[in-house]
DNA sequence: CCGGATCCGAAAAGATACTG
DNA sequence: CAGTATCTTTTCGGATCCGG
């Protein structure tokens, strides 16, 4: 893709794409909110190639996703972990999963649980204000002025 | 990627990936939702390959979010409308934009609005029980029965 | 003109071996 | 443990061409 000029595109969907358009990113993703935070649990899990999995890795450092962290210093060791921006991706990984259930559920599946009450959380997408279901009611889009 | 095995991975994510680790593929799906439905259409607004286009157009056909719609008999012409899958992949989307709109947020950017009241839309993920916002709470994975 | 199909060079994936 | 180097195979993306 032409990842220069989709920066500049008015659209935020566009603007997500430099990590958003790749699968192993989003899986990686997944499995930096489960826990993992190592090349080689990275590795495993994925059973992606090394020199993939090293790439992927500089795209989300480079796009503020996760930061590199010092874990030892003999021998230096580090280790991916999520910043702010990576974790606010969570809402992103939950939407893609509950329309994955919905639509390629057949067979078992993981479920998502709140960890204190053990209750199965079921995420829909509501607004702020109003409360009302995403996609319940028409929209329109607004262009930006100038462009 | 290796794509055959994704299908029976317990992780509803994963099962995604076949259309959705493809930047192209969630463009097109947001132009879908946007009204677009031609091949051309697409094409000119993307800026992308008609054969890159006829391969993702046949992907998200063929798996389920996009359908063929013959509207012309002479000559044949057919376009791509938005299955009930598709239409449902739109809480996806709103969730990406708005993690675009608050880390890619610099510069001019659409906005979605309520098309009755005019209102900005602010997409949150909430539980459907109990109103509580995802990420605001710990969660736990269950893993499925068996693998 | 619309909806593709074909061809080709460039890029990336995937597997394996190797290094500090 | 966290990568790099190297090689082969697949895919991408652009330009051009085809059928109705």
């Amino acid at each position: 893709m032409n990842d220069k000029n989709i920066c500049d595109d008015p659209c935020p969907i566009a603007r997500c794409l430099a990590f958003l358009g790749d699968a192993w990113s989003l899986l990686i993703l997944r499995d930096a909110h489960f826990g993992l935070t190592r090349f080689d649990q990275f590795r495993k899990n994925l059973g992606i190639g090394p020199a993939i999995l090293t790439r992927r890795l500089a795209t989300l450092t480079a796009e503020g996703l996760l930061e590199k962290r010092l874990y030892s210093e003999r021998p230096p060791r580090e280790e991916y972990v999520l910043t702010a921006a990576g974790r606010d991706f969570l809402p992103v990984l939950f939407t893609i999963g509950a329309w994955g259930r919905k639509y390629r559920g057949e067979g078992r599946l993981v479920r998502i649980l709140d960890a204190e009450t053990g209750a199965e959380i079921r995420p829909v997408l509501v607004d702020e204000v109003t409360g009302i279901k995403i996609g319940d009611r028409p929209i329109c889009i607004a262009e930006p002025d100038g462009d």
